[in-house]
DNA sequence: TTATTAACGATAATTATTCCTAAAAATTTT
DNA sequence: AAAATTTTTAGGAATAATTATCGTTAATAA
């Protein structure tokens, strides 16, 4: 594969990439670790951190906050609008498009603005039902 | 010292909150920590941590997370719009009103929605300095 | 094919946070 | 107001998540 794109494609980057993307799920780090440890059962967890944090930094894979203890990723880089789960964490896509609110120009602090995430929060399905 | 709330409010627990109060500048842990020291010198950072998780359960600061290493708290309850610096993770309150955009029925996925969180990502005026 | 060097695997180190326990403080009972 | 009870604290140990190190491997360029 070509440096093109100014770094090097390796199996490891390439498969973390596509099983990333073949799921909605916003795996936790660990949780990739899993995935792709079924292809390539020898790789060591801190390169999937490695990887996922390069592939981040190139914008080709969000990474998630919020308040869990642990970062979530998604194979999806364009922002879009989320569900978390208040009690378990879980992430989920919001398939419908939602009117980004846009910051009027004398409120944005100095800042300039690149994008707005919109993350609504609940709790899941799952959750509900273990609750009772 | 107790509240109505049903819970009893030491002093640390009560610096915590007051200084919390105080900003705007939605401190991490160990900077609310350092807040309150020049108040309670002994107090421990155990005992900081302990509180500010146990205040946002009760609802009476907010847990903010992003894909910045460490929690942020904010001393304001309300769900509102943020601004975060994707440089430095700094986290700002933005003082307009927004428009909160409403999820469609349809688009919950059986979550119950509780509210929204809108944040808006951008540079701040000393990372957009310090870049050059 | 060979040279270069980014990326790897293994593991150590670090960082943020939580847990544990005896002591202190707050509250309630006497 | 002293004693009993309950909650909270400080400090340190423990844990979990993540990052850094370092010798080795393999992707790319020449």
């Amino acid at each position: 594969m070509s440096t093109e794109m100014g770094f090097r494609l390796s199996k490891q980057r390439k498969v973390i990439l596509e099983e990333l993307r073949k799921v909605t799920s916003h795996p936790t780090a660990d949780e990739v670790y899993d995935m792709v440890r079924e292809i390539i059962p020898r790789i060591s967890l801190g390169t999937v951190y490695r990887n996922l944090e390069f592939l981040s930094s190139q914008g080709l894979v969000l990474k998630l906050g919020g308040p869990g203890t642990q970062k979530r990723f998604d194979g999806n880089p364009k922002p879009h609008p989320h569900i978390r789960c208040s009690v378990c964490s879980k992430i989920e896509d919001v398939m419908c498009e939602v009117d980004v609110p846009a910051l009027p120009e004398e409120y944005t602090r100095g800042f300039d603005i690149h994008n707005c995430n919109v993350e609504f929060v609940g709790i899941c399905p799952k959750c509900k039902t273990e609750m009772q």
